[in-house]
DNA sequence: GAGTTGATCACT
DNA sequence: GTGATCAACTCT
């Protein structure tokens, strides 16, 4: 990938903040996949914190320590992947330190480079060809993971380098942008914390996928 | 509103 | 070990 598209990659003291911080932080960021098909990258624009053992929306909702969350209970800035729906992955980020299972779902990107790979990872015929149909490409956490050929192999990867990493946008993609924050999606389940406005995602941006 | 499969859990 | 349940989703 060319210098002008993606600054430099995090290093892992980015991710030892609080989860809230650090998903607010994650918006606008680059996330990086480079695979012997090609390399993907995308604009972080939405995302959703699942905070540890006493958030009912949580796969770690208390204390549950399985073979699937185990990474969660690691330090932070590893990849949680895990399978959904009997068809698709979603990624996660993990946050917060050891023995304190949080992660941040990365639920949109806007796509900045492979375009053409990640349509036919889609399995879309064309690549798409209007701005509308681009900024869809990678609109929700099942559609990032499969434009980006996320699965269980990149289950517990470290974030801060290569193959799969979260870097600064290039200079031409810094721009200003406003943080809106409302529920987080399909956890009807969860009680209580249905409710808490956990997701946040930029303000506008054709990408999120629920706006 | 259906699809599709693996993780998880409540039981033998 | 076995079987039942259902999911942090997507497309029609």
């Amino acid at each position: 990938m060319s210098e002008t598209e993606v600054g430099p990659i995090v290093k892992p003291s980015f991710f030892e903040e609080a989860t809230d911080v650090l998903a607010r932080r994650l918006l606008g960021m680059a996330l990086v996949h480079e695979t012997t098909e090609g390399t993907t990258a995308g604009l972080i624009v939405e995302v959703e914190m699942y905070r540890g053992p006493h958030d009912k929306g949580a796969h770690s909702y208390g204390g549950r320590r399985t073979i699937r969350t185990e990474v969660m209970y690691g330090p932070p800035g590893h990849a949680y992947v895990y399978f959904i729906y009997g068809m698709y992955y979603c990624f996660n980020v993990v946050a917060g330190a050891r023995d304190q299972p949080e992660a941040i779902l990365i639920r949109a990107l806007k796509p900045m480079t492979g375009m053409d790979l990640m349509a036919r990872r889609r399995g879309l015929k064309e690549i798409p060809q209007t701005a509308r149909q681009r900024s869809r490409l990678l609109s929700g956490p099942g559609r990032l993971a499969q434009g980006m050929a996320i699965t269980k192999e990149q289950y517990g990867l470290p974030l801060w380098k290569p193959p799969l990493y979260i870097a600064e946008p290039a200079h031409s993609g810094r721009v200003a942008f406003e943080v809106a924050s409302g529920p987080r999606i399909n956890i009807g389940y969860a009680e209580e914390a249905k409710d808490y406005p956990w997701r946040f995602w930029i303000q506008g941006d054709a990408s999120v996928s629920v706006p």
